[in-house]
DNA sequence: CTAGAAAGAAAACAGTCGGTATGTTATTAT
DNA sequence: ATAATAACATACCGACTGTTTTCTTTCTAG
């Protein structure tokens, strides 16, 4: 009847915490096991490597926001309202907030690590284009649905679109993260996403 | 009449294309000595530590790129041309060869390790912010003179369109270095930024 | 009840990190 | 020529890195 906390899942979720506000290089496995309350034999029991838990928590992750991008881009919903609700979870995920921590711009830990790490270590850019991946195909799902109800013109590479829309955002919370200011960020996410698709705002 | 290696400046050139093709964490101290050809003596003379050379580093190449981009951007060319001089130049920096090495997409290095490590060292977070503050301004030039020859619509403002183009550039530089795609990322820079600033190509 | 595996604790591993202390050589000013 | 200082070079430091080893506990299948 107890909580049953599987260790595993503890380390992958204090991993992806700390690597989100800072960066994979900089957190260190002794830094992930304390906060997470478990010992480094616990850690290289379930994990063969540091790299080898950033994969893990990769596609964890990835199974963790279907269920809610799915909740969020269902078909119930209006186009304009599925564009939105995808704006404003990219918006949650870069600034969400720690417990103890206080809140700052943070950006996605597989889109940033992924990129920086991707030259030296090839599990690590396999897990983040896998990753990548998946979020454009979602940005995807939001673009054909546009097109179909004819909010925005037809485009002629949907999947270039979303890939576009996918790198102007995760730029936007690369550059917030350096000017630290909220404020600006969600702003230029809605205007530019919204300029980009070109939809009037009413 | 030796050529007079300026040891220093040495320092700070190594610093800023190792960091380029990796990161500003994974790049040591020990590292850029060997690749600079001095000593550890010799660095710790000219910088008080490693964040100072990456301060240095960044004001360095901000005064570099200022003869360059004002020539780019040099009142001779139409405004259409600035643009893309502007575009081919993020181009050329971003897959910029070594001599070593062989070519791969890096992305700016100010961008991205001030992103990074600008939460922890607040040295870095300074100089990372001027130095984009500074390529801001100068997507801000180009916007005006694109504005002014009509070619794009008059912008509320100009400084977040511009804020918005250095976003979206830097991202795909970011999203290429994982998928180490150079086709896409010449693809996606040009037409997503005519997409954003709403100019039809020819 | 017992064998075996899974899970975790604790200590130590070799290697690297940024940085320092102390030396020597080269340059420049007087 | 001499004093002073800039420009290195070499050796080393403690702290920390990811990882391994060894040992103990906990769980579960037969």
């Amino acid at each position: 009847m107890a909580p049953k906390t599987n260790s595993k899942v503890k380390l992958i979720e204090t991993a992806i915490d700390l690597v989100r506000m800072s960066s994979y290089t900089d957190v260190g496995v002794n830094e992930i096991c304390e906060k997470a309350g478990v010992t480094k034999g616990a850690f290289y029991h379930h994990f063969k490597s540091k790299a080898s838990l950033y994969a893990e928590a990769a596609s964890y992750k990835k199974q963790n926001e279907e269920k809610v991008l799915q909740s969020l881009l269902a078909d119930r919903h209006e186009s304009l309202k599925k564009l939105n609700n995808m704006i404003g979870y990219i918006y949650y995920k870069g600034f969400q907030s720690t417990e103890t921590e206080d809140q700052k711009v943070s950006g996605c830990p597989f889109f940033t690590a992924g990129a920086i790490n991707s030259q030296s270590d090839e599990v690590i850019r396999v897990a983040s284009k896998d990753y990548v991946d998946n979020e454009v195909g979602y940005w995807e799902v939001v673009i054909r649905d546009l097109a179909k109800a004819d909010i925005i013109e037809q485009p002629k590479d949907p999947r270039q679109l979303a890939r576009m829309v996918y790198q102007y955002a995760n730029g936007v919370l690369t550059y917030s993260r350096i000017f630290d200011d909220e404020k600006t960020m969600r702003s230029d996410l809605e205007t530019g996403i919204y300029r980009f698709l070109d939809i009037k705002k009413m």
